[in-house]
DNA sequence: TGAATCCAGACCAATGAGGTCGGACATATG
DNA sequence: CATATGTCCGACCTCATTGGTCTGGATTCA
């Protein structure tokens, strides 16, 4: 129903890998790609875009590789798929340039707009830390259910 | 970075348009479709569908139509999108039946499905009523986005 | 130098969404 | 009852997007 792009789910196990070895200056994405047993050509063209949007440093050459430009507890989930799957949103008609032609009649919109935010700040709620360490992002999941069943019955 | 289809999109305008007008006993697919200037046979799949799950009742024949079958209050935008766009999820691949073959590598996929949750819970807040009254929804978007953040930074 | 790595862009294939068609079915009216 | 009309319903088609591959060039270090 509201599907999240391959690329953003490998670019967060990649940025994850990371996180959890911050021993090693640089890992190469071969190296990723091979834990894992993606694609290693499209893994490094995803980290490719996350180092030009300054998430990841790169460094070429031998023994070259990405490493974390931020710490992990402050790289968001949010940033991470709007760098890589582009500013799209919910409420299908938002192209960007030539809106949808319906837009006056349409009046669901606006609400759903609403809806987006939200997703948007759960998304923002989550960093790439809380998926090393399990235990907080659980128990913070399980607290915005609480709040968001709670505030449904007023 | 994630869209909603269209005709989920469609199928809330239409049941938008059935909880506006409940005077009228059964409204046909055609002329929905005219208000809103949208594809009549595509809005009539996507009714179909929403008929087959029970969330409207259909009754052919001259001077035909669709009818909600429950009150505005009780269906959810989870509900309709669920019947629309089947049981998707985030995670990219949970294709139901055959499960990624990297599954037992997949460090991310627990706690993705956590924020699935979150997501969902929060369209299963919202009614088509609200999208009738725009004040609840609105508000009650705020108050979730403020809880939200509270939560973010504990 | 040369091996290893990043980088950029074009290119192809498969999946799924958006949209269309003709047939089945139920109701109305003479 | 017969027929005409309007509606539902399922199968089909087309095209955009995604997932994935290939090529070539630039950068760094042994
Ligand atoms: S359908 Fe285009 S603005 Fe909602
Ligand atoms: S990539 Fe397949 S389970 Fe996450």
């Amino acid at each position: 129903m509201l599907r999240l792009t391959k690329k953003a789910d490998y670019g967060l196990m990649a940025l994850k890998y990371l996180a959890e070895h911050p021993e090693t200056p640089s890992v190469s994405a071969k190296d990723i790609a091979d834990t894992y047993g993606i694609p290693a050509q499209l893994l490094a063209k995803v980290l490719q875009r996350l180092a030009k949007v300054g998430l990841l440093k790169s460094h070429a050459g031998m023994n070259g590789g990405y490493a974390l430009s931020k710490a992990a507890r402050t790289i968001t989930a949010f940033e991470v798929i709007h760098a890589i799957d582009g500013p799209l949103f919910i409420t299908s008609c938002t192209k960007g340039s030539k809106s949808c032609d319906l837009e006056p009649n349409c009046t669901v919109k606006e609400p759903l707009a609403r809806v987006n935010e939200s997703i948007a700040a759960v998304l923002k709620s989550i960093t790439v830390y809380d998926l090393v360490d399990h235990e907080t992002a659980v128990s913070r999941a399980a607290q915005l259910q609480q709040l968001v069943s709670l505030t449904a019955r007023m």
